[in-house]
DNA sequence: GTTAAATGGAACACTCATGATGCAGTTAAG
DNA sequence: CTTAACTGCATCATGAGTGTTCCATTTAAC
């Protein structure tokens, strides 16, 4: 569905390939300063002429697809690096978080391109998905995650937990212990254990 | 800073206020499909003219900072209609979500040029940001929330599971449901309680 | 070293949104 | 009812980004 052009034809020679490396960096790096940047701001900043761009990418969207394509591919990298299929859950979501919290940091832009709520649009990879969703099962059974919980509502949370980490880290702060935030929040929330909100939380409903 | 220019000259006719009323929930509607429409699509939703659009609001930054004042006047609704002043915190905070939530998806595109993050441009008001804190921080203090977080933290977590919430909600769906989802994740995380996180995170740290 | 690929640069056509102006007709407000 | 405000419509100017083409020049590949 978002196959890149350049990958059907015959290899491209060490020029070109240089070339599109250099213009997809330019572009996460001028898209993240301006979403709607021209693609010339984008030419001019890979130091490359702006035909060069529109020869590689046919269409603004072409590039913006490839951005996408960059991000799944790395994703699928973070997974395989983090064993999500065999190792324990629990630090197989760790590692996951990690990777994927640099993964936000250095492709900032090309992640607003996108749209996990959108319908039709570029979005992570049915596979990327299919193991997040994989892992997230396992977390249940194993007793990691709250019987019961709607696992749609974790992933998203999961993932909004990791986009916010990202955005409000300062640049070249441990990822680590960002992921550890994030891994508390995500299973034991910002509440303190001590209280028993259940109840809390019906009684004040109640009173409605 | 985001004063909108429509309300220093003299009182409009009632017809102008209903033509601004009727942009404004048009501008709401079509962007919510696509937020880089025209002010032209903008117009015809409205049933009024373009050149209309253009007298009521002078530029598209202007008609972008206006539903960004309208999300924060309803925003203030909200919390007044919250005593997010004066309510035990569990309450106050239920209750704000509720109506955050019903906000949130009553008035999606708007929230899009709500750009929380961003820096000099346009965001939440200031006072309505410092009522959410100070109850954050009376949360806090009463013990509703684990010692040693980082309110910033928090702020920005709760606010986020709003949008998530908002966005996956199917429409016409009992906010106070989602309000209680979002309270409990937020507050109590969706890990297994049963388990001693800490502990294993640590471990699994460690291990790297 | 020969060849085909890749690039830079200039030029062009095209579309689209924005913002401004002027004016005749309608409508709210006193 | 009279006036000033407001609207619709038609028009124009402008600017910006996109995408295409052509050609001379450089450069990788065998």
């Amino acid at each position: 569905m978002s196959e890149t052009s350049h990958r059907s034809a015959r290899p491209l020679r060490a020029d070109a390939e240089n070339s599109i490396a250099r213009i997809l960096a330019a572009a996460e790096h001028v898209f993240a300063a301006d979403p709607s940047a021209s693609l010339e701001a984008v030419a001019k900043a890979a130091g490359v002429a702006r035909t060069t761009v529109h020869r590689r990418f046919s269409s603004r969207e072409d590039l913006l697809d490839a951005l996408v394509d960059v991000v799944n591919a790395k994703l699928r990298e973070a997974a395989a690096g983090a064993n999500v299929e065999t190792a324990p859950p629990l630090v197989a979501l760790y590692q996951l978080t990690v990777a994927t919290l640099e993964l936000k940091v250095d492709w900032r832009a090309s992640w607003q391109f996108v749209d996990l709520g959108s319908e039709g649009a570029r979005g992570i990879d049915a596979d990327n998905v299919a193991k997040l969703d994989s892992l997230l099962q396992r977390s249940l059974n194993v007793g990691l995650l709250r019987p019961g919980v709607d696992l749609r509502w974790v992933r998203t949370v999961y993932m909004s937990l990791i986009h916010e980490a990202a955005m409000a880290r300062p640049d070249g702060e441990s990822a680590s212990e960002w992921a550890n935030l994030i891994m508390q929040t995500l299973l034991r929330g910002v509440g303190n254990t001590e209280h028993d909100f259940e109840a809390l939380l019906t009684r004040s409903t109640k009173r409605k």
